[in-house]
DNA sequence: TAGCGTTGTGATAGCGCTATCACATTTATT
DNA sequence: AATAAATGTGATAGCGCTATCACAACGCTA
């Protein structure tokens, strides 16, 4: 139960009063616009010292219909490609002077949503949004057309007039698993949650990639359709027990899957995951059966963190600049709010290849 | 320059037009309170779909005085402390209907006064701080004074009237320092960074800790402190040469300066890193050297992270629940909200000490 | 029939500001 | 000196809602 009165709160005709002088000047001295003398000025912002007098934003947003505040609806800050994104997103919108109301979908469209609902009725000036499912995505397109800018960062949710901030996630997989297919590497394992129904889908068509619509997948899905791909190239036909989509407790399910993987009569000879904290899981299983990287199996995943290069061997990891591509949301969005009609863009950063230990001896740079 | 025309958008009273019953009647359907007919009801829901009604919150809060919004001072969301607590935070405001408005303080007293400034403009209900200094928070004070109610969490400001989430920072670290010296050690070094005024001042009386006065110190000046009250109790006198406050570029500073102690002509024989980003550091120069733990030097950080328990050998680390924190500041806040006369409320949260590898035969529980 | 509570509706003040007038005063230009 | 322009001030509408009235219509009891 909230208790019901709100505070009194010095307000600005208290200071108006205080200071002597119209409400109107004392609004333009604290507002700072239109025409005010230095005295008044003077007079206004003692005044507004004595009082204790604390601007009112709301009061504000309610007749500028701005609030300088940009919403972001992430899948998960503990996840630390967000952390990292959200970073960038709140220095660069500080810069601009706005903030940040940073909500979580935990990848979820229902919770997505009611995010969405909540940050339109607070009035944000401008959405950065991670769809938590591309093919799921009216709610955020009824958004921009009722005149919010939206950003979408990371994924790509088609049909929607908005401009965005990816990377190329089928290219930087294919590569990849391409220098390990040139590398020698006939057995390749891959391990990624597939969380939504269009990127399972990719599992009933593993030999004909090319006939899949990459603008209805999610990121694991690109990254799935990009090691199909690679193999296609290579004219290789992947094995199916060699692709394995892990459930919803990420890490733990990934170590899960990683053990089953190497029980297989026919193990992989090589193995990639889909994000870091698969990485996570399946390195914590290849410790777990001691087993050595890369002679008994190379390892290469997708995002790269600190401790990569840390534990023994190091791991070779797909790097994503995401503090960078963070700051290249609000970018878009200060630039759309500036001409709402320019046309849209669509920023694809790249991915750099952090190659250590885990890829000695297996990958080759394939273009 | 931003475009000046706020767009137009549908209203309670253009539903009310459609749906032809009075503002009013249409207010209380939409909003939920009062009494409405099922009838009308129905009619002004219908309406409201049709027209693309959206509610807002600005206009709401300008009368009813409360954003339900909570807003977050932290120092920095990519160091994984705070991105767990801003989890549990967020996660736990949202389950009392509260959203949460984000910003960074990058520990940084400056940034932090105007952060509060946006966050008091915005009208947020409630706050949560991590103070960047506690010895300088006149601002937060102030902001409890005028009715904003407050959560530290992580750190404590002496003399605000407000809760707080902390660990006992001292006890902790005196704890890990006491077992490694029961179990043998008498040259441990410290690396952790030493960001204020306050905690410098340590430096100045390694030998009477007791003279120091806690509510003075930050949260690295906590655990040197700690550091230091082992050592008195043990009847050691610690060696100012292993003390080694790193500078700003943490992680990086870390490395060097454990490149520096084990480069002493009498080298420490286990080190204690003031947080996970010292620890980073301080682990890349121990695989640099190819130094061997826990034989050579024995190895403990404060923080724990994944990554710690897959590195060889696995480094010991001290744990803080920090999702739970993060939620327990919220719990403390919506107390408050409810009764704003409440005494102030401490939670101290318990840390855990998890023992791996690289205190092996090290560690000897100490009490 | 009068008197009452219950249920539903409409009118409207006002939250704290900004923006836009109208107007007063000073300074510059012809 | 007359006019125009620049500079400063005050009054006030209104942003989109909620909360508070006043009141009407209805069924109930006495």
């Amino acid at each position: 139960m909230i208790s019901r009165k709100p505070l009194k709160r010095v307000t600005m005709n208290e200071v108006a009063r205080e200071a002597n002088v119209s409400p109107a000047v004392a609004a333009r001295a604290l507002g700072g616009y239109g025409y005010v003398s230095e005295t008044k000025r003077t007079q206004v912002e003692a005044a507004a010292a004595r009082l204790g007098y604390r601007p009112n934003m709301i009061a504000k947003s309610m007749v500028t219909g701005r609030t300088r505040t940009i919403g972001i609806i992430g899948a998960d800050i503990s996840n630390p490609f967000f952390a990292g994104a959200v970073k960038g997103i709140a220095d660069e919108s500080r810069r601009h002077g706005f903030d940040t109301l940073l909500t979580n979908s935990d990848e979820n469209t229902e919770i997505e949503r009611d995010a969405l609902r909540v940050l339109l009725a607070k009035r944000v000036d401008g959405l950065v949004v991670s769809p938590a499912d591309v093919n799921d995505c009216d709610h955020l397109r009824e958004a921009v057309q009722q005149g919010t800018p939206l950003v979408m960062l990371d994924r790509i949710a088609a049909g929607i007039q908005a401009d965005s901030v990816v990377i190329d996630n089928v290219e930087a997989s294919r590569r990849a698993i391409a220098g390990l297919i040139t590398g020698g590497h006939r057995r390749i394992a891959m391990v990624t949650e597939l969380g939504t129904q269009s990127d399972r889908k990719l599992l009933n068509q593993l030999d004909k990639p090319e006939s899949a619509d990459v603008t209805t997948l999610n990121t694991s899905g690109a990254r799935l359709l990009g090691y199909l791909v690679a193999h296609r190239q290579a004219g290789l036909s992947p094995d199916p027990a060699l692709i394995r989509p892990t459930d919803a407790y990420a890490s733990a399910s990934a170590r899960q899957c990683t053990l089953e993987l190497m029980a297989l009569e026919s193990p992989p000879t090589s193995i990639f995951t889909g994000d870091s904290v698969m990485t996570l899981g399946a390195f914590a299983a290849i410790q777990h059966l001691g087993i050595s990287l890369p002679d008994q199996l190379a390892f290469m995943g997708f995002d790269d963190m600190d401790w990569m290069g840390l534990v023994k061997p190091s791991l070779s990891a797909l790097r994503q600049p995401v503090y960078a591509m963070g700051a290249a949301a609000i970018e878009l969005l200060m630039a759309r709010l500036a001409s709402p009609e320019r046309p849209s863009e669509h920023r694809v950063f790249e991915v750099e290849s952090i190659l250590r230990d885990s890829t000695r001896n297996a990958w080759c740079c394939h273009n």
